[in-house]
DNA sequence: CTTGAAAGCGATAACAC
DNA sequence: GTGTTATCGCTTTCAAG
């Protein structure tokens, strides 16, 4: 089960989210609150690990990684051996941003981050390398709309 | 292309990354040079756009966000007006994760996190109350394997 | 590039509400 | 539990050698 979570917690949450740069001076101002109490619960929730990575989001296309794909994979194997071997492949890939098993006819979607079109065709060309898969499709994107990874607070059912 | 980006330049940014809490003498330190070079760069990256948000990654399982949607959509109109209407639908909704225009015959992709599969059902009867979507698959992730905001600069190209 | 210094902040403790 | 105040040492930021 999940940590409880009040409204205090979510507004908190909220700040740090958007930017965890700020003070807990002004997160306390934001929230209105105050420092000990804030920071308080800002442990907890670490503790907790609702909190979890602190990092800073880069820009992929000034990088050069101007390509990103989506994957969709089929695989007719479906034993543990085969699966494992698998996942172990993906998380050892560092340009595999992400990785979800899926429910349905498709059994696996990623998101793969990288240079150009050449560079995704020897990524594909290792990991097929790897391990069998049955049928893949990928899908090109020619445009990011939206990225975010600000979780959309307001639906958090609050803890009783 | 944007910014001149050196060795030294990507040392730093992969630190940042991995952690954003790390001062700037644990910086230095790691990436074999000393503060003030080091606050420099970090600056001038920042101003370049290289370096964006400063953020927390949250737990959206212990938050009750425990299902993860992807949804592929196809459309039959493509004219400038339908299309600034989707996108600014897609941009006001914030259970939308991620969007992307796809090149070939699935049009867009987007990753929707939310509450439940009923909460996704609210969001898909409302997004199609808005704009005509021409067909919709929802693929739903029963386990992420994978998920990571750290690009994988070692594939970074240096210079240019 | 390095030193250094002023201002600010994080992390905690003591105490009152 | 929350808010206040005060502390110490570390960190950011920037000027000048």
């Amino acid at each position: 089960m999940s940590v409880q979570i009040d409204a205090l917690d979510r507004k908190i949450l909220a700040a740090l989210q958007e930017d965890a740069s700020r003070s807990l001076d002004e997160i306390a101002r934001l929230v209105g609150s105050s420092k000990t109490p804030v920071w308080t619960r800002i442990r907890k929730l670490r503790e907790a690990g609702v909190i979890g990575r602190q990092t800073v989001l880069l820009d992929a296309e000034a990088l050069g990684l101007e390509a990103c794909f989506f994957v969709l994979i089929r695989t007719s194997e479906h034993e543990a051996g085969w699966q494992k071997k698998f996942l172990a492949a993906l998380r050892a890939r560092p340009e595999v941003l992400e990785a979800h098993r899926l429910a349905g006819e498709i059994d696996y979607i990623l998101k793969v981050r990288v240079r150009n079109a050449r560079a995704y065709d020897a990524f594909y060309q290792a990991l097929i390398s790897e391990v069998r898969i049955y049928n893949v499709t990928a899908l090109l994107s020619m445009e990011e709309i939206k990225a975010t990874t600000l979780l959309p607070l307001e639906q958090v059912p609050s803890g009783s």
